[in-house]
DNA sequence: GTAGTCACTTACCAAATGGTAGAGACCGTA
DNA sequence: TACGGTCTCTACCATTTGGTAAGTGACTAC
């Protein structure tokens, strides 16, 4: 792996946990073994590289998410399908998902610049949840808050360690799996018609 | 009010819209009309401002919450106490929602320190679920994993605007009361016995 | 063999940051 | 009037930050 690559994959582990402002070029050279005027001859600026990094990980998220959502039938288990591909991304690459909220957050400078990258997919998800209730596949209910609890749940457990910490729980296999079925629970009561007992 | 007053309520706003490392003592100052020195002066280190805030913060929403939590019957009113004061509070002080979520972020220093004193009102609420469970009140089920998944919603509200936008909605009274409907919604399905309808 | 490019270095620099020292203004008290 | 305490200021300081300039070695093309 070149240098270029290895700096984006290790800033995006910085800037996901700490923060952009917090996470200094020098640190980020340290951890390469390079000098910081070697991470600048690559990206020209810090600004440079935060969006290179803000790029990489927009297109690898949504290549994920948008490969798992291709793969199974219209209805409740292509839903299961899209939270089950969150929640494995969520424990194999957690950064993507932190970098997501930081750019999410109120006021970010990147956030147009990234959150278009994500628009078409966010338009699908609404569009599918639109349309599976106006077929009565899904009950009626309010899909843009549906999917934004969705997305602060599944992102929480990859952000909010210490709250979780708080509840004497750890970020593991065994709490990402009961919370994954605590959000489908969400889901399944919020989206499906029949009720089910 | 007093400066030092002012200070902590000016530098929560920084400490919780932009982070603790991207708030400067000089622009703190600038907003209160005083010069650097002046803040230094009354809490002796940045990180003495930082702990001030943290607590005063954390004290004011203890305080908040629990008056609430006294007000109705054990059982779903009190529950919807609950989520209505946390929502009021969203609106109303969204500051103390954004420093609870920049202490509760993975690797933030200051989370022992913090979170120890929401410790109790923690204990209190997953023991008041798990004895509604235990008494049939509530349906079984996750206790701690429901908390905190209502936790990360009501939190998103504020600190995750850029994701709201980009879902077409704003931070205004309107969205957060059809939040406030489907987060309830999610608790009632997940702690409901009989199944309404 | 030499010119050129690529990846990286050392040597600096200006600005911003948190922090210290000391002095002046105000205020109640003796 | 003098005194101690509180609050704020000006004047510095050391460190860290992002960034520039210039050079070195390796590898390639002609």
């Amino acid at each position: 792996m070149t240098t270029k690559h290895r700096a984006i994959s290790v800033a995006s582990v910085g800037f996901a946990n700490k923060g952009v402002a917090a996470t200094s070029l020098e640190e980020i050279a340290r951890q390469l073994g390079v000098t910081k005027q070697t991470v600048l001859y690559h990206f020209g600026s810090k600004e440079g590289l935060v969006s290179a990094v803000f790029a990489e990980s927009a297109r690898a998220l949504t290549a994920e998410l948008q490969s798992a959502s291709g793969q199974s039938e219209p209805g409740w288990p292509s839903i299961q399908t899209m939270v089950r591909a969150s929640f494995s991304l969520a424990l194999q690459r957690p950064e993507l998902l932190g970098l997501l909220r930081e750019v999410s957050r109120m006021g970010s400078p990147w956030s147009s610049e990234v959150l278009e990258i994500f628009q078409p997919l966010i338009d699908e998800a609404i569009n599918y949840l639109d349309k599976g209730m106006d077929a009565g596949v899904f009950k009626r209910s309010d899909s843009k808050l549906v999917l934004f609890t969705t997305y602060a749940a599944i992102t929480a457990v990859v952000s909010d360690t210490e709250a979780l910490r708080a509840l004497g729980l750890g970020l593991d296999t065994r709490v990402a799996v009961r919370l994954r079925s605590t959000v489908l629970s969400f889901l399944e009561a919020a989206l499906s018609p029949e009720t089910p007992e």
